[in-house]
DNA sequence: GGGATTTATGGTAGCGCTACCATTTCGATG
DNA sequence: CATCGAAATGGTAGCGCTACCATAAATCCC
């Protein structure tokens, strides 16, 4: 009947890709209007009278057509992805943030672009100048610190950006999470009122996990302003119920061993509470144990594990929600936002 | 100096979009040759010559010039992305099978568009319409079960398609996974191995999750031909710690207990160890339990579990690969990969 | 009822890049 | 030194869509 797309095909010269993909214009010539007609059709419903965006939705159906999303990214500058980079996707926590906003996107028409950073900042300021060539809607990082060019590109750049875990008040643009310093020195007060005097925090992946480092930094503080001294145990490598056993292990070796021990996550709290149990040692009459994460693994070892929880799944989906917001125009206030923790207090401290 | 871009602004006519940022064409002036070598120099570095290539490195390097991958993917009708899509990204199996694919994808140079479908097969076929929106490289969904109108899409798309999760013969290009039956079937002659009669099946999200029933046919039929009944138990939410708990409590209350369950997750097996664990219940003398997935904490757990383990990270890893490899032009064989099982026989049968 | 608005549609010109082909340059060769 | 082929570079024309402006049609007001 009529030939593939644009007339009578000039011979010698093919069309540019072989392509045989319908396109807007193809639906347009079906629907008998012009292609931005159909664009519209698809964009905004409201601004096409109804008989002819039933012709266009026929059309659609008929020929199966996809909008090409890139073509239409590059036509208005923005396609509706939101990069979300982070520095790992073995760790739990990044995980449950990541899908509070990747439900949170989808369910507003946005598609997540999940990169990892592997802590590293240099890689992380190389991943946003890539995924900016995305052109992205906006784009979700993980923490308050990044290389300088990162927070120049970005706030030049003129896109909503929420920064994800950390709160302070130096964010680029808008921010979601906790303060690590007031997570540690909660904490200390906590096991200083219960009545513990020789403190431990042990924490792993601590030199490259700088958010860690400031509990670790808050509980040291805070103890020392109960005239207490704090001791570090530190592991290189990432969280495991290995390295938590291995902890538990090494702080009863010790010369005067401690008589709580505050884990950086509940993963080695966890490691930890499992093998005083496999030991025999009683907790927490013999050593108390407490974690940092919230965990629902917590509520059921024996004895539970008292955690600090934060609300890593609502953290992402308020970040996600405060960048759609900023998308449709909104002005979301505040606009650093402390999601702040609860203190479950269950069994082992 | 010279106005930016296209001669001397026609006056009235403003530029399409206010833009400001560097494009090819400023990298091309500013080092004397035409934009097609800058594209050149920057895709395909051997084709230019060094002292060329040499002043364009220096030019994108003074401009601070970051690639438009959006033009890029429309020009030649593919970006570096691949989607990646799972039924859910609070399940832990997933997380781990993305976590592969991810660092796999990005080593390469790949970026990964991360959507879920809570299990819905319409919700994945309109994804998977949406994402080839995004003119991807490639894609990766779950399972070998689709609606039709996906795998006719996705092969008459004629780019590398794999299927994770699942292994059969029946894909669309290309499929790494661990066939579910077979699984059911081994653990039902290992119990059976064991000396166990009575047993129970116990899972979750069973309705949805296609996979974990398989997994169940298998463990069904197998005792079937060892002239063994078996029962499920079967709950309707995700899988938790509290749903092993009130498995193991509803398994106990049973007029005739099992003497073995095998349960369709380390999640719930690990629920219903910790719950034996509290009321006392002796593991494996009075209840065997076992699980699927081969968890780290099972290793940990008092007596530690048995459980059957799939190497979710390598799955992920080789799906990858083998899409990378595709698009390098090779062939890789086999297309259907069973990446297969082991049993970590522990303390719980 | 005539001009001012609003609403619905269309024409044109790119978005920034790369495919395709043409041209130039250059060293190798007889 | 003329001839050739390969390598390096450039010109042109889109990729498929939407912004922008113009026009046409419908609605309004006094």
């Amino acid at each position: 009947m009529d030939d593939r797309s644009s007339g009578n095909e000039p011979r010698g010269r093919k069309r540019h890709r072989a392509g045989g993909r319908v396109t807007l214009s193809d639906v347009a010539r079906e629907a008998g209007v012009a292609p931005i007609t159909v664009s519209r059709a698809l964009n905004t419903p409201q601004r096409v009278s109804d008989r002819v965006r039933a012709r266009i939705d026929a059309a659609v159906e008929t020929l199966g057509y996809v909008p090409n999303l890139i073509a239409g990214g590059l036509a208005s500058a923005g396609t509706r992805v939101i990069p979300v980079i982070v520095p790992s996707l073995s760790i739990l926590t990044f995980i449950e943030v990541v899908h509070g906003i990747q439900q949170t996107l989808e369910r507003a028409g946005y598609q997540m672009l999940l990169a990892s950073t592997d802590f590293d900042l240099d890689r992380e300021a190389q991943l946003v100048n890539t995924v900016l060539g995305y052109s992205p809607s906006g784009v979700i990082l993980t923490g308050l610190r990044h290389r300088p060019a990162v927070g120049e590109r970005l706030r030049e750049w003129g896109r909503p950006v929420v920064e994800i875990m950390e709160h302070g008040d130096n964010c680029i643009d808008m921010s979601v999470g906790v303060d690590g310093h007031a997570l540690g020195r909660f904490m200390a007060d906590y096991l200083v009122g219960r009545g513990y005097r020789r403190m431990l925090f042990a924490g792993s992946n601590m030199e490259r996990d700088y958010r860690a480092r400031q509990r670790w930094e808050g509980f040291r503080d805070q103890l020392a302003t109960h005239a207490l001294k704090a001791d570090l145990l530190e592991y290189a490598e990432a969280a495991s119920y290995r390295v938590g056993v291995e902890a538990l292990d090494a702080a009863l070796a010790l010369p005067e061993p401690p008589d709580a021990i505050h884990f950086s996550n509940d993963i080695l709290a966890t490691g930890a509470l499992l093998e005083a149990q496999r030991r025999g040692v009683k907790v927490p009459q013999q050593i108390a144990i407490t974690g940092y994460l919230g965990l629902e693994l917590g509520e059921f070892l024996n004895p539970s594990l008292t955690t600090l929880s934060v609300a890593r799944t609502q953290m992402g989906v308020e970040a996600a929600s405060m960048l759609l917001a900023r998308l449709d125009g909104e002005q979301p206030e505040p606009v650093q936002r402390d999601i702040g923790y609860a203190l479950i207090e269950r069994g082992s401290a």
